[in-house]
DNA sequence: AGTGCCTTGATTGATTTTGATTGAAACAGC
DNA sequence: GCTGTTTCAATCAAAATCAATCAAGGCACT
């Protein structure tokens, strides 16, 4: 574990809900008090934090004492990758076992199907993405081939998406789609945002197989858009801290439920 | 095993997921402690990677506090990115005053219309490229609005280009463009490979208005696929080593020639 | 073969990071 | 106010990492 590793997560963990207390990151982290005092020291003469007794909070928020709620919305979602980062990279790991060498597929953006691309080499896809960050972890590989669709650069979300009448143009189109998402629940896979909702669906609403891509925490936690129902997945593949009412309610959807 | 082998696997290795400990690299290769050493120096004289205590990242990405754009540093450009930066620089922000505030414009993939961008914030511009690293060079810009084509992404270039018999979806389409080269002759301009040479001839085959932007290096050399005549040129930018011939060839062509 | 140059590997000592300990400071409850 | 508990900061020793130096080996060229 390195000092920029730590600093990611933790603020990873700060920005999540605005504050963490240092009970938090020193469970969170396997690192001693110390080292992590340390590194809170840093953070906040570089500017990133701002350290209370106890804990500390997001720099430049000082008039906001009232708890803040998640939000997704506005922040980019890097700052989400190091969350849950074990998780999702065997999440990612289990998921580029489903693909077979040689066949087109569609890769949502998201922190967790990014985690797909490290494992993608050699295979030999075609890959058909929205998500800058999925081109930009590709482009090293070779042999892989990437297409993307054509439209505007939504920057928060860091992906395409085409607000026009038109849709993916049909010499890009791959059936089999890995999808990303904020939340899961009865009501079926959400975003935290309107236009992550709508991107996913414009991903789908062509799709005949389509595998959701969540680590266990997205199976509580408040809501948001919705981009499909779970009848509409075919597999989801998720961490082993899935509950039983959570593993249940997909069998009952009549999904696959695959455990990395 | 040479520098350069290793060198690539070192590079490989980081930008597998941006950040490689001395010890993975130390594992994944057969050499002394102190021969990665020199290569890491080596690497971070370059450019292409940051050293940190414990390892080395990709160069550019200042840990999870800024990075929140997918960065293409470290994505192979052409060599050419240093080449006569001094007068690309200056034709790339000569040009940028050609754009009107809040305009559309079309965007060209190289090395000197790259330079337009960091010129641009402010403009609230609308730009439409297919160059990836244009889109990476703007993502910063808030004002900025980007759009892409759809299609297939080639890596050695580093740009979007849609093969298929569809072209540039209309709601996209901006009239004026940018354009880059790699040589100009009478024959017109022209780009060191047929795939390039394609790109811009999608660009600006619905243009009303084109300028061309080529340090004057261009004006002499070997040739390659023609893009299209002088003649459907409007303005040429370009610094002060054009020589008279060429100068008066394109006045000859009836194109406006402006001096960075 | 001999020379000079470059690359590599090993050794050493310096620097950085880390974890534990201790005393000071801040907080909560009475 | 006062006291017990928690949190913080400073210090120190151990471990890891780094940089500099030097000798050995390979390669081109004479």
């Amino acid at each position: 574990m390195h000092v920029e590793e730590r600093e990611g997560i933790i603020l990873d963990l700060i920005r999540k809900t605005g504050f963490a207390s240092f009970r938090q990151i020193d469970a969170a982290l396997d690192a001693s008090p110390a080292t992590l005092r340390r590194d809170l020291a840093r953070l906040e003469q570089a500017g990133a934090i701002a350290r209370v007794h106890g804990g500390a909070r997001i720099a430049g928020s000082e008039g906001a004492k009232t708890a803040t709620y998640p939000s997704l919305a506005g922040v980019p979602f890097l700052e989400n990758v190091n969350l849950n980062r074990r998780q999702k990279e065997a999440i990612g790991k289990r998921a580029a076992q489903l693909c077979r060498p040689g066949e087109s597929v569609v890769i949502d953006g998201g922190t967790t199907t990014l985690q797909m691309c490290p494992h993608l080499a050699g295979l030999n896809l075609h890959v058909v993405t929205n998500s800058l960050h999925v081109v930009s972890a590709l482009l090293p590989q070779a042999g892989t081939r990437i297409s993307i669709p054509g439209g505007a650069v939504f920057r928060e979300q860091n992906i395409i998406l085409n607000i026009g009448p038109q849709d993916m143009t049909p010499s890009i189109y791959a059936p089999r789609v890995f999808l990303g998402a904020a939340f899961v629940g009865p009501q079926g896979v959400m975003q935290a945002d309107m236009v992550l909702a709508a991107a996913e669906h414009q991903l789908i609403e062509r799709a005949e197989w389509v595998a959701l891509l969540v680590d266990s925490s997205k199976f509580s936690g408040p809501s948001g858009s919705v981009v499909c129902a779970l009848s509409e997945l075919d597999v989801i593949v998720t961490d082993d801290g899935i509950s039983k009412a959570a593993a249940e309610m997909i069998r009952d959807a009549g999904v696959e439920l695959i455990i990395a």
